[in-house]
DNA sequence: CAATTGCAACGTACCGGTCAGTAACATGAT
DNA sequence: ATCATGTTACTGACCGGTACGTTGCAATTG
């Protein structure tokens, strides 16, 4: 008997997908037509169709199509941090540029002919019940956003930094919206803008 | 043969209806419950059963349930409009002010627990697809909004007028989604403190 | 080596329920 | 008698979800 024993099962595989590799194309299918044509607009059947799958395959993966809307909020969310990140990263220290820089590109995609708002944001309209999995995911990206705008907020030295963080957020959320109802050249383009005038009208004071 | 040829039909009901009793019933219960829930949430079997009636009763009504819920959101244009000139009329002639009173009270219906937003928006994000009825009621509205908005900042003098009566209009849509994102206390209650500081940074030149 | 076992991943075929919409008929008022 | 309004009962399509059999591959056996 050689010593080799407990024989751990050769990770080979570097990139630990968690996920069957049918899983992995449903969730790409299904985060694109959740995204273009809403989550309540696509069926289960659908998606394994254009996944190339079976429905079987869905349900090995994700125990409902509730979770697998969850789960593409959840790849959401982690692609928005992305964005904004990389907002922030490109001018430390200067929370006013950050957020100039992020609304900037904001409102360069709304002005794309097929856009269709904030993933997040559409799931919660779609989704009013209170609770439901990919409600919950929305909610809790909307609420880290709250509180980091407020902290830039702070940071830029507004005297009421907490209204001026929820403008900002009122903001944002009104260029997803309106992005996605006018279409090229809709007031979306000018998010970048009004929120710079907003932060210097609550600067000086 | 008397003279009176011609024979109008006998306009005895002064609040001409067009819809026949079941018809009013039916948009009265679908109003509500697409306002609510959702227009896709909801289904036709539990809009009669609720009105106390029968599906043929709302085909005889309405076309089509997309049609039902053009006729929800055209309803919802007219009281829009009159909750706006409301606002408008209690401040002839100052166009801040009168923005001021509209979100004021915007800002305070968002705050209301069962708070769902503006139902126009909810069915532009319900139904992406270009010409549907319901997106089509909506779109238009907008489209009014952004066009009196435009014009109320022009008369404010605004040097940018087009930039800040889209940055109201943003600040109006993220109302309405913030509103029904966060709950009491969520960033939607200050609208109306944003707006008026986006006002003054856009009017001092 | 070769045969066998185990098992994860897949597909076929189906479930009851609900979707929007309709044909055919009953009722009630004029 | 006519006509608008109401009703019962149904359609085919689609909904999310599942019971069950098949495939392919890798580890375990003699």
């Amino acid at each position: 008997m050689p010593s080799d024993n407990k024989i751990e099962p050769s990770i080979k595989d570097p990139h630990a997908s968690a996920l069957p590799r049918a899983g992995e194309k449903i969730l790409d299918v299904a985060r694109d037509l959740f995204y273009r044509q809403g989550i309540r607009a696509i069926g289960v059947d659908e998606i394994v169709k254009r996944a190339g799958v079976t429905k079987p395959s869905l349900y090995r993966s994700f125990p409902s199509k509730d979770e697998l809307a969850a789960s593409y909020l959840r790849q959401y969310d982690l692609e928005f941090w992305e964005r904004f990140d990389e907002a922030v990263a490109a001018h430390p220290g200067d929370p006013r540029a950050q957020i100039n820089a992020f609304l900037t590109r904001v409102g360069k995609r709304t002005q794309r002919p097929d856009y269709r708002g904030c993933g997040m944001t559409n799931a919660a309209i779609e989704y009013p019940e209170h609770g439901h999995p990919a409600r919950v995911v929305s909610e809790a990206n909307k609420q880290e956003l709250r509180r980091r705008l407020r902290a830039m907020a702070t940071a830029m030295g507004a005297a009421d930094a907490d209204t001026l963080g929820d403008g900002l957020l009122l903001l944002i959320e009104g260029a997803y919206i309106s992005g996605q109802l006018f279409g090229l050249g809709g007031p979306a383009a000018s998010v970048a803008r009004n929120a710079d005038l907003l932060i210097e009208a609550s600067l000086k004071k």
